[in-house]
DNA sequence: TATTGTTATACTCTATAACTATA
DNA sequence: TATAGTTATAGAGTATAACAATA
């Protein structure tokens, strides 16, 4: 008897792949109507923190690379979404603040993303997407 | 009271998007001494069926563009790991056969993705990486 | 010396359209 | 007419290195 081949569904590795496949264009077409792309919107939905972040701490918790970081930054500057305010205690750095644009721009892709959410895990119970996002959130941890 | 903020890490299509980030340098770190990237790992991986599959049958099924995959297909090939062969009642068509040099490759590549898999769902249990495996498979059924 | 943000640039990646051959 | 595979190419996206300002 031979031993049993993995095929490539059983990697749940490729899973995760596939599903980021097909999750990636939901989401854009979710925020379309909003002049955001999903990179824009995670950062748009950082921001929103006790105390303003940095573009480099954006870049680092986002895994974006930080010259590109400067691109979406300005982007969202340009919509009047957010605004780059000289972080007083140390020149270097930007605090970036939600204008009130942003502040109205972000409720509504929140909207958007509600629906995206509700549609893209439809096809799993609402304690099954719980159980996906502890699973994900201990796989994050440290990483 | 005002209404709970949804935040960035409470949605669980991000946590997909931020694992992903992490999940494919995992894996291309994994394939670097084979000569294979995680997308030429997932065609030849694909191509040891009952029938032999079509590129197209590839693009479909692995999400890739037709045009993409011809590149991956003549990297594949000019590894000596896969040949085109014409399919006899449809001559448009090319069917792809492992060679054996291709055999030997992917498992390989096979033995170096488990332990990619066993490092990377590591924080994970047994039991916890199979549920996630079924709610993937279930979230990605008729896409 | 190291870090934040920036720019320019080179590189890679991808997708579009147009083509050949076959159906 | 439609499909499989191919090519060329244009456009997008990304990362590298070098720089100014500040620490």
């Amino acid at each position: 008897m031979t031993s049993a081949k993995t095929t490539l569904t059983q990697r749940t590795g490729f899973l995760v792949h596939q599903l980021h496949c097909v999750l990636l264009p939901a989401i854009e077409d979710g925020l379309t109507d909003l002049e955001l792309d999903t990179r824009s919107y995670f950062v748009l939905a950082s921001i929103d923190q006790p105390t303003p972040p940095s573009q480099q701490d954006l870049a680092r918790s986002l895994r974006i690379d930080p010259t590109t970081m400067v691109a979406v930054v300005d982007q969202l500057e340009s919509l009047g979404y957010i605004t780059r305010m000289r972080n007083a205690s140390d020149r270097r750095r930007y605090d970036l603040h939600l204008a009130p644009a942003g502040v109205n721009a972000l409720a509504r892709a929140e909207k958007a993303m509600d629906v995206v959410e509700e549609d893209f895990f439809g096809p799993i119970s609402a304690s099954e997407k719980r159980s996906l996002h502890r699973l994900l959130e201990k796989l994050l941890a440290n990483r």
